[in-house]
DNA sequence: TTTCATATTTGTAATCATTACAGATTTAAT
DNA sequence: ATTAAATCTGTAATGATTACAAATATGAAA
C-alpha cells in the first residue's frame, strides 16, 4: 500500500490544517509507520529528510494534530507520550520485556460510545491498557528455557 | 478511620519490605489520601514531618513499593506518575478541567482476570482510563451559565 | 558494648521529555 | 513587490526521574 501525498494533504485540509511541507511529513510518517512512535523516532527519520527539521517543529505539529482530531496519544508507559494515526476506538498492550505496544482489537462495554457518563462524570475519551509479555517474546523465552 | 503504625507495619513485613520510618511515613500517607498523590504531594506532606526527607527516598520507596505489590501506578496524565494503594481492579477518571483522577467502579470483561492473554499476548495489568468532565467541574459549569 | 559489614538515606548532579520564547523564514493576500 | 500573519527553528528553561557517592543507621558477631 502506498501513501500518496496527496491523500495526506486533503486529510490535513480536511480537518482545516494547513498542509505545510512539514506537517505533510509527520503525517506520512505516522501513517506508515503505526506502532506508535515517541517523538524521538518521529524526529530522528524526518531529520534524515529534512536537515533543518526542529524538534520543537515536530512536538509543534503532534500536539495541533491532537487538537484536530488527527492523532490519539498513548501515555502508557508513564515516561513519554505516544503517537497513534489509528483514532478508531481499541486499546493497547506494553511489553515489559521488549517495550513494543501492539494494538489490541478487543470489544468492551465502553468501546461502542453508548455509555457517556459514569458516575456523574462526563466521558470523553476511553483508554484500555494491558501490560505483560507480548507473543514474541514468549515464544524466544520458551525456546531458550527448552 | 485511624490508620495505626502498627497495621502499616504489619502490611510492609507481610511482604517481606523492612519497616524503617521513612517507609512506614510513605505507605501512611498513602493509605490517608487515595487521590493518586504525585510524588510532589507525597513529598511536601511528609518533609513536614520529617524535614530531613529526601525526595530521592520518595521515589526510592515507592519504586520498592511499586516492585512488592503495595502500590500500583497510574500514568493517565502522560507527563507524571501517580500512586495509588488501592490495589484492586479499578479504573480511573482524569477530569480535564481540574485535573482530579477518581476511581471508578466498573465492570469490565478483564476485570476479574478470567481472561489471561489476547492474541497470544499474557495480560499480568489491565489499566482503564477515562478522560472527561468530572462531576463537579460540570455542576459548577452549569451555575455559571445560567 | 564494640566492631564491622550491610542496608538505607541523603543531596547533588545528570538525564530525558516537553514547553517557552524570540528571531528567522515562509506564506498568502493586497 | 509589499506586508502582515503564520510557521519554523534553535536555544534556553522547566519538570519528572534516575545515577551516584557520601553519610547515616541497622543488625549481627565478637
Amino acid at each position: 500500500m502506498i501513501t500518496n501525498m496527496k491523500h495526506i494533504k486533503n486529510k490535513l485540509e480536511a480537518k482545516g490544517v494547513k498542509p505545510t511541507y512539514q506537517r505533510l511529513c509527520v503525517l506520512e510518517y505516522l501513517e506508515k509507520n503505526m506502532n506508535h512512535p515517541t517523538v524521538e523516532m518521529i524526529y530522528e527519520n524526518i531529520s534524515k529528510r529534512i536537515p533543518t527539521m526542529s524538534k520543537t517543529t515536530i512536538y509543534n505539529t503532534l500536539n495541533l494534530f491532537l487538537e484536530n482530531g488527527l492523532l490519539h496519544a498513548v501515555t502508557i508507559t508513564g515516561t513519554e507520550l505516544r503517537y497513534d494515526i489509528n483514532t478508531s476506538s481499541h486499546h493497547h498492550f506494553l511489553c515489559r520485556k521488549c517495550g513494543k505496544i501492539v494494538d489490541i482489537e478487543v470489544k468492551c462495554p465502553f468501546c461502542d460510545g453508548e455509555i457517556t457518563q459514569i458516575d456523574g462524570n462526563e466521558i470523553e475519551e476511553i483508554h484500555g491498557y494491558f501490560k505483560g509479555i507480548c507473543k514474541e517474546c514468549r515464544e524466544k523465552n520458551d525456546k531458550v528455557g527448552r
